[in-house]
DNA sequence: TCAATCACG
DNA sequence: ACGTACGTGATTGAG
């Protein structure tokens, strides 16, 4: 069997690859995604064609003579988006990473070298496929010679494949009478002119009848068509100059050197790094398949012995650091630890070497070693308990603030027996980072000691009157299968409600209301569009019932009680590493998001309840997000608004609108506040009219007027977003990060999102400071004072306490004091307090 | 696995 | 001309 040599058109691919993979993007703000989709075709390509040789062709910079023709004849060629721009050197990194040829030539097209490589392959005997989304390569296809172009359809990737003959099947004609075709029709995104007025059907019967050009106007005039005939009589120098421009050469000087495109091993270490910092999980997996060495690791020493263990965790305690990680899975328990980078022991918990002796002990180590790393230490709490709580450094909260949009921060070592070494290896560049990025402070008095918050906040859990929970939901069941009855008879057929395609079809089809198309799938049928056709048909309204109903029962009533723990209490788990602006997050279940708005829906809060002896002391901010607002601006108006008086929205309508405090109208008030609220969210005139359903011109009048009044709130607002583009990131007053890399996208409606994310975050972000400082100092205070009352909740600017009824007060006090204080504002931070027998009442 | 929907701040 | 408010999580249906 001969050899075979894969061409890969470069541009070509990276271009399909750039348009067909959704936008991607690394933890630097890096566009990766038309990397990701070039390397996954190659290695499709590559386990399909199992090649001996492989290259990979690109144009140069400088303009190729070819097109020098042509951009003299007209214009440039359009130019290639940024986005896509900054990814081609990366790719090439990659590739010479792994040892792959490049093929560029000053003054050729990747074409050309590609044409040149097929050629000299083919006399060698070598079969070659080139890869390329440019049909302008076909005339390049021969019996040895596979051309395979990859197409996106319906998501997936297909290889549509030609060997000359099957180009002959699709075209009618032979490869090199392509050139002809392609000369006569032209191609635009080719920059290939072509003769004005002849198409692909005309092109094809004149070169199935002559063969060539030169041929057809040999015979021009027995030509069919009139108007065929004129074209080519007209545009006798445009045929010939497109027939240059159109063909491949083959004879380029290219010394394409058979030992470097010699395929070997594409996984080399250089690689796997790049994979990692483009953050390629996938395609990281491939190192473990073809089973190549990765980067040189030490030895890991597996301990089961306890004598041994015990001198290891004698040398463990002596260092000034480490890091560890416990490896648990169904029938296994570990502590992987590393000393250094050279010394990394693996203890599995088997014979004498207990779970316990191992946690223990670890324990004892964290207690006298300064600084411990580990990832997710959270969690490791429930096993390792020191006093020394300082010891312990999170890398994944870390690396959290160093850039707070990464999906997950778990390294991909995690559960394995060098867990702790990798571990290890990433503290040094956090340690740094987190210094030149000047939140060391940021991360040693509020992100590590919030691990502990949150710790005790999750042991703790919430109690939950389980019976009650139980009786909400059933009495929910009969209500919706009485709406569910009403609809399908008002549809006049039964179907799944809660399918919004099904419901579509039947409102907007068989009912024929007007509504139209909204999403991307089908019609919407959110209550937004619902509200809006309630009067048209009773039916509507049920529906509205019905979904309130279902997203009580289902959510709420049913996920509630399946997360009720033994001891009668829900756990919810706090995440510290999800969001972009530096607030929590809650899961299993998410108590951020129990109904209060609507009152059937906040009646579940009776269901809360504290424990016997126990009450509910609930405070939360008011308007934090605005007061922050004022405090950052320095705006005096706001400033002096807020220290006189209580109602804010009021004042605002009393001086945006220019009436007298005790004159506003209740409709003035309702515009100033949803003014208020879209300051905070970064304002548009657009989202403002879909809020108070305003035209836009009104909306912007709104805002106008507001900006008068408040001059610094303008003047900050632009200084946010003009910082965030010098500087790529947007900071809140106590100097977390959030990158914005939209800012830099050459669309207009992901830079509009940058600019709104750069006025939100940094007030977002620092209302999320603020109560997480409050958070802490409460915790403490409970602890430090001997309490047993307990911070059980947060819920972005409203903190719930377990507090004991003699206690009750003192965690009234306690609350004031530290959510007050958190922060030194130049307006008061003000709260709300409010106790309760339940979470209805307290609230 | 993704889109639509809706609960919260 | 573009087509939106900022930040989350759970459930459901459908590919």
């Amino acid at each position: 069997m001969s050899e075979k040599i894969v061409l890969i058109d470069g541009h070509s691919i990276i271009n399909r690859a750039f348009y067909g993979v959704p936008d991607l993007t690394n933890s630097d703000g890096l566009h990766t995604n038309a990397i990701y989709g070039f390397l996954n075709i190659m290695f499709r390509i590559l386990d399909e064609e199992k090649p001996d040789y492989l290259a990979v062709a690109f144009d140069l910079k400088a303009p190729t003579f070819r097109h020098q023709m042509y951009d003299a004849y007209k214009g440039t060629r359009k130019p290639m988006p940024e986005e896509l721009r900054e990814q081609v050197p990366v790719l090439k990194e990659v590739l010479q990473a792994m040892g792959i040829p490049l093929l560029m030539k000053e003054g050729f097209e990747a074409d050309d070298l590609l044409g040149t490589a097929a050629r000299v392959s083919e006399e060698k005997g070598i079969n070659a496929v080139i890869v390329s989304g440019d049909r302008d390569l076909l005339q390049l296809a021969t019996d040895n010679v596979l051309i395979r172009m990859p197409k996106t359809k319906r998501g997936t990737t297909e290889i549509e494949n030609y060997y000359a003959a099957d180009v002959k099947e699709a075209y009618q004609v032979n490869p090199p009478q392509i050139i002809e075709l392609k000369a006569l029709m032209g191609d635009a995104s080719d920059n290939i002119p072509g003769v004005p007025g002849i198409g692909e059907k005309t092109a094809t019967n004149l070169i199935v009848a002559y063969g060539s050009i030169e041929n057809a106007y040999a015979h021009v005039e027995e030509i069919k068509p009139n108007r065929a005939k004129e074209a080519l009589r007209n545009h006798y120098d445009m045929a010939k100059m497109s027939k240059k421009l159109a063909t491949i050469c083959v004879q380029a000087p290219l010394e394409l050197s058979w030992e470097n495109a010699k395929l070997t091993n594409l996984y080399t270490p250089e690689v796997y790094e790049w994979f990692k910092k483009l953050n390629f999980k996938k395609l990281l997996s491939r190192f473990d398949l073809t089973g190549t060495e990765l980067p040189s690791v030490p030895e890991v020493k597996r301990v089961t012995e306890l004598g041994e263990a015990e001198s290891i965790f004698a040398k463990a305690a002596d260092q000034d650091r480490l890091a560890f990680e416990i490896c648990q899975s169904k029938d296994e328990f570990g502590i992987s630890l590393a000393l250094s980078e050279q010394e990394v022991y693996y203890l599995a918990a088997e014979g004498f070497l207990t779970e316990e002796y191992l946690t223990d002990h670890m324990t004892q180590v964290v207690e006298q070693v300064p600084l411990c790393a580990a990832s997710d230490v959270k969690k490791l709490l429930k096993m390792v308990h020191p006093v020394h709580r300082e010891h312990f450094f999170d890398i994944e909260i870390a690396a959290y603030l160093i850039n707070p949009l990464i999906s997950s921060y778990a390294h991909e070592d995690m559960g394995t027996p060098h867990a702790a070494l990798t571990t290890l290896k990433k503290l040094p560049e956090l340690l740094n980072k987190l210094d030149e990025m000047e939140m060391r402070s940021l991360f040693d008095e509020v992100e590590m000691p919030l691990v502990f918050t949150l710790f005790d906040m999750e042991q703790e859990g919430m109690r939950v009157n389980a019976e009650e929970l139980k009786a909400y939901g059933e009495a929910l069941v009969d209500k919706i299968s009485a709406l569910e009855k009403s609809i399908h008879e008002a549809a006049g057929e039964e179907f799944n409600i809660n399918s919004p395609k099904q419901l579509g079809v039947i409102l907007f089809e068989k009912l024929g209301m007007k509504g139209g198309k909204k999403t991307k799938t089908g019609y919407s049928t959110s209550a937004e569009v619902l509200d809006k056709l309630a009067p048209e048909h009773p039916i509507v309204r049920d529906i509205l019932e019905y979904r309130q109903l279902t997203k009580l029962k289902s959510t709420y009533a049913d996920g509630l009680a399946g997360c009720i723990a033994a001891d009668g209490r829900i756990h919810s788990s706090f995440n510290q590493t999800i969001t972009a602006t530096g607030r929590i997050s809650s899961t299993e279940p998410n108590l951020q998001n129990i109904p209060v708005r609507m009152e059937l829906g906040r009646l579940i809060r009776k269901v809360f309840i504290p424990s016997d002896g126990y009450v509910f002391v609930d405070a939360d901010y008011s308007q934090i997000e605005l007061r922050v607002l004022a405090h950052m601006s320095g705006d005096e108006k706001l400033i002096e608004a807020y220290r006189q008086a209580e109602d804010i929205h009021r004042i605002t309508a009393s001086q945006v609108f220019h009436v007298p405090f005790d004159e506003v109208t209740p409709l003035q008030r309702r515009n100033a506040k949803a003014v208020n609220f879209g300051i905070v969210y970064g304002i548009s005139s657009f989202g403002l009219s879909q809020d108070l359903s305003i035209s836009t011109k009104e909306a912007k009048e709104y805002i106008d007027r507001y900006f008068e009044t408040y001059p610094g709130i303008k003047v900050f607002l632009d200084k946010l977003v003009q910082d965030a583009k010098e500087q790529g990131y947007v900071t809140t007053m106590f100097g977390r990060r959030r990158p914005v890399p939209e800012l830099k996208s050459s669309n207009f409606m992901q830079r509009s999102f940058g600019e709104r994310v750069a006025m939100n975050s940094p007030i977002q972000g620092t209302a999320a400071d603020i109560i997480k400082i409050a958070m802490n100092r409460v915790h403490d205070r409970l602890l430090r004072e001997g309490l047993e009352s307990r911070l059980i909740l947060q819920v972005h600017d409203e903190l719930l306490i377990e507090a004991k009824l003699s206690e009750a007060d003192q965690v009234e006090q306690i609350l004031r004091e530290e959510m007050q204080q958190a922060a030194d504002l130049q307006v008061p931070l003000e709260i709300d307090l409010h106790r309760g027998n339940n979470w209805y009442e307290a609230k």
